[in-house]
DNA sequence: CGTTCCCTTGAGTAGTTTCAATACTTGTGG
DNA sequence: CCACAAGTATTGAAACTACTCAAGGGAACG
């Protein structure tokens, strides 16, 4: 688990914690494109991690699919069923990925022995929850546009955390349509608004890899501003300096 | 504290854990309409129970004040605050509200201690991510009418729940702006929107009361399923059956 | 009894969807 | 190796939804 919170807290869990949490890890996956790893309602036993490759947070409604997060390598991606038990959405990966199984139980035990730890734990759930709210922002006010540039640098950010970014671009197997349902546009109109950033010369995106020219006129453009991941910046906490710090 | 999760997970919560999460609370003040209780950015000391009166979430954005979340009495508002120190969004009251503080002092020692309470009180900052999952689905599927009939039915479900509904309807202080704030669009076209929404007599909105003439008929209108809030569904769950209940 | 805030309505414009049709890619079997 | 099928990407035109700007009406409060 070595990319857990890697560029967020990373530095607040001692050696001992992280080995703790990578002694976890009860089984690790090799897992196909579009696998649902844990349906929603279905009772869940363990959490996953992911290691390589993209998921989606995927929720069906009369026939539409709708991305309502996705998560990158590093991510503790269904933590919150260790709490929630019954998910509300389907966790189905995007591309072949590499994931890593956590028994409930263990998380348990956790819990019971190791307060700061749960409390890491319990602040990367709420970090995807301030990502949700974020998403919820670009929705209520950007344009598809806009929308588009924003997931992208999000998702640059957050690949950059775990250094999986670059200063041009980053490898990425979401297609159009899942643009689109993350978008909440149509596959049509994200294909336009492709186009248009294309000429733009904000974004270039072909066969799995992004390409960003210029990423400061990409984050003006679509109103990015990173603080919310809770990296460097101006949300970002010093543990050590937290006097309820556990 | 009686109203917290109330109708979620309530049962679960022995005697000892109710006193006690009664204990913490350290101060109850009366806070008047559009009062901001805690600033995005700032350091937390301690969290926020709202037991009566309505608060919103907010992220300002160049000029534009998006709401991205809205609670209820009972609800423990800022309790993200605990893990996540400093808030990525603005605490707003929404009419004159009743509120208490907990130090997060307190709340470190019942992590420390008490492992089951630990657990019911992370679900609950989780209960608010599922809520954000849904207003996401909400955004991207949903046209400005099925929107604000969203946000109704939510309402209407969560005040259900701590018995501050009626059959018919409920008090709520959330004007025009508010509402179109929420929901990702002018006040302009809410204002049309409800007109239209009132002719199809699915909703009447009127100072401060929201009359729901038809409860079945709205819901069906906004495509709500009420899982996701936790209630009694297909999301609930009888914590007594989890093995790894601490 | 006027000011202020909130709600309501109109007309023109911009953004998005829908339906429909056409290309490009990739993988598979002959 | 080519032919074909399936999935993905692209483009056009018409209809619809929502935004902007602008102005007027109503209720509440001092």
């Amino acid at each position: 688990m070595r990319l857990f919170l890697k560029g967020r807290l990373r530095h607040v869990m001692s050696e001992r914690e992280s080995a703790l949490l990578d002694s976890l890890v009860e089984r690790v996956e090799r897992v196909p494109d579009g696998t649902c790893i844990l349906e929603r309602g279905v009772v869940a036993r363990q959490s996953t991690m992911l290691i390589d490759g993209f998921i989606s947070r995927v929720i069906n409604d009369s026939g539409n699919r709708n991305i309502v997060g996705l998560q990158v390598p590093g991510d503790f991606v269904d933590l919150h069923a260790f709490a929630l038990k019954r998910l509300d959405h389907d966790i189905v990966t995007v591309g072949p990925s590499l994931v890593a199984y956590v028994p409930h139980a263990k998380l348990a035990e956790i819990v019971a022995q190791e307060p700061h730890l749960t409390r890491l734990l319990w602040f990367s759930t709420l970090l995807d929850a301030a990502i949700h709210r974020e998403w919820i922002v670009k929705l209520e006010q950007l344009r598809a546009g806009e929308r588009l540039a924003h997931i992208v640098a999000e998702l640059w950010h957050r690949l950059n955390f775990v250094g999986l970014a670059d200063p041009h671009g980053f490898n990425m197997p979401l297609l159009q349509t899942h643009l689109a349902n993350a978008c909440g546009t149509t596959a049509v109109h994200i294909n336009r608004v492709i186009k248009s950033l294309r000429q733009k010369e904000l974004l270039e995106l072909n066969r799995g890899r992004v390409t960003i020219p210029d990423r400061a006129a990409l984050e003006a453009y679509a109103h990015f501003r990173p603080d919310y991941l809770y990296g460097e910046g101006s949300l970002f906490l010093d543990f050590e300096t937290d006097s309820t710090n556990p």
